[in-house]
DNA sequence: TTGTATTAACGCATTATTACGATGTACGGG
DNA sequence: CCCGTACATCGTAATAATGCGTTAATACAA
């Protein structure tokens, strides 16, 4: 997307935003939703699942883990991905701190 | 990004997607935080305030309309830009209902 | 009417993203 | 050891996003 000028924003600004950035795809949802309801750590049949090519899935699923949101642990010839929980809890708190802000003081006033 | 295969998921994963994508920027994540500080509706003293030029920040404002987040009314010769709050609540509750999802079932297990 | 200020729209150059075929790597079965 | 399965990486084509210069469009002031 042409360069993104990120030296003019914080740090918690880019931060947010790369969150917001790699849950921004309905690829990337749909695996974490299907990771969550198999209850257990599933491979890919996440390439059966979606109709994604296997190397598509792949560097979505590397995306996801470049935020943490997820990891994979080698099982046998597999790879078995799931949650990291505590990135999970970690990510769910930080986008709820964003949207506790306070955005009603303006409404009423002009709008 | 080359061209999203919206075709083969469902809506509510494309509209998260879509939701996600349009706060994955720095400069729009700055902006929200600018107007709801200001506490009042703010016009493009936003120019003045993130470093990036007039069409940059308005290109930013426009998609920031598109998700509905914000709305912009005409105030006088300059434009006032305040947060939907109805739809800033309706978001954090979208959000809020994807990561209520339990995450914790798959760990432990394997990973 | 003629500026002036504020935005939006258009278009361009640059860079990112998506998707996938081809190729490489690692593991296990035979 | 060889082969098939499961993934990752590379390379590439197509498309989308950033950022900005330039150009309208609109409202207000003089």
């Amino acid at each position: 997307m042409g360069i993104t000028k990120t030296e003019i924003f914080s740090e918690k600004q880019n931060e947010l935003a790369v969150t917001f950035k790699a849950l921004g795809h309905p690829a990337r949802i749909a695996i974490l939703q299907h990771i969550i309801k198999q209850q257990s750590c599933i491979c890919n049949d996440l390439v059966q699942e979606l109709g994604l090519a296997q190397p598509t899935i792949s560097q979505h699923l590397r995306e996801l883990k470049n935020i943490g949101i997820i990891k994979g642990t080698i099982e046998g010839t597999s790879v078995c991905y799931c949650i990291d929980e505590e990135m999970w809890q970690s990510i769910k708190d930080e986008l709820n701190a964003f949207f506790s802000q306070d955005a009603s003081v303006c409404a009423g006033k002009c709008c």
